[in-house]
DNA sequence: GTTAGCATGTAAGGAGTTACATGATTTT
DNA sequence: AAAATCATGTAACTCCTTACATGCTAAC
């Protein structure tokens, strides 16, 4: 199925490769994980798990007894299926140019422990590529509008470029690093689905 | 009408204000002033310059009639209408937390030439105080999670920090330069709207 | 004369949001 | 006993994108 996955979707399938949760801790790992400005909503957090559900990725894990015989409601922990690992696994093999998009890069880029080496430097590439393009248009547009534009509009494309700029160097310096000493992805979850079939 | 106004919308009023355009050309420059990734498509942009048509903010100019004679089809060509340079200017009075949101600091930024100097100020220092809260955010968080990580999460937040925190650093320079010598909105648009009644 | 770029659109859909609705549990 | 925050959801909607469809015009 090309299904197309969403920052989400990958954001959640990590999380929970770490160990099971419930929807209302998921989301608050999911926010400081993407980094507090993309503040998911239960609006989108809870469809999104329905969905997977439905794919079969995850699957609700069997509530506390202890809870339970206490009469409460007991939380809904999710958790990962065999083919939600697979799944999981076969979106961090990915490396096209999707994966380096602004979106997509910083999930990507949070699971890189768990991603091959090489395929980490593809994408860390690929961003920089990426990000050199942009800095070509940019400067190229700054010569065209030169003069024709005021002090602020101006103001705001050199903060931009100098951000550019400064992400391209921080890729660099990763890319050194991966390079001068290539770690392998940590292989194993610390927690096999063994224990939840599809 | 509590339309709620799109940064594209926010835009195209301000480019149409400094001279009527068509909407090809509309596209680059919006382009260029939101800063190239945000690139705005076709599929945006016309369906938007409909709704501004009916909404009676933009008016199509009258054909050259220098084109038309040749029987080739004229462009077609928006230009302001009264109303709409009066919609603007409302927006660019506009100074409530939605306009240092991320999305639309931008826009608003990209029309400060324009803007009040006391709106100015506090759309500057209202962005300051939300990259502020988020700091904080970001460093509870940070001593929260420290070990529970790996390296590359770590590598990712710490990144994300660095920028907003060179953010603060712009904006504060920002303000203390309009504080100390503020200058007023330029008033008036390089083309009166009269010619284009509504 | 064909490729590249100019120019205008529509239809369908994606990825999320806001606002609403509900209730349990914990803290003050 | 009130307020906060935990916890789970749904319905409607927004803003924008992709993919498509069409044709003109300039450059090579």
């Amino acid at each position: 199925m090309g299904k197309r996955t969403g920052v989400l979707e990958v954001a959640v399938l990590g999380l929970l490769h770490e160990s099971p949760m419930h929807g209302y801790e998921l989301r608050k790992r999911l926010n400081t994980l993407l980094g507090t400005f993309r503040a998911i909503s239960y609006g989108s957090l809870y469809p999104c798990l329905k969905g997977m559900l439905q794919a079969g990725w995850i699957a609700e894990e069997a509530p506390d007894p202890d809870v339970s015989a206490l009469g409460k409601r007991a939380k809904i922990v999710y958790a990962l299926t065999a083919d939600g690992k697979d799944h999981f696994s076969e979106l961090l093999a990915a490396s096209g140019p999707e994966e380096w998009e602004d979106d997509n890069f910083g999930v990507r880029f949070a699971f890189f422990a768990r991603t091959d080496a090489a395929v980490r430097l593809r994408i860390l590439e690929g961003r920089r590529g990426r990000l050199e393009e942009r800095l070509d248009g940019f400067r190229a547009a700054a010569t065209r509008t030169r003069e024709r534009v005021d002090n602020y509009t101006l103001e705001l494309q050199r903060h931009g470029l100098e951000s550019v700029e400064r992400e391209v160097r921080w890729l660099t310096e990763l890319i050194d690093t991966e390079r001068a000493a290539p770690r392998p992805a940590i292989p194993t979850p610390t927690r096999t689905t063994s224990e939840i079939p599809k």
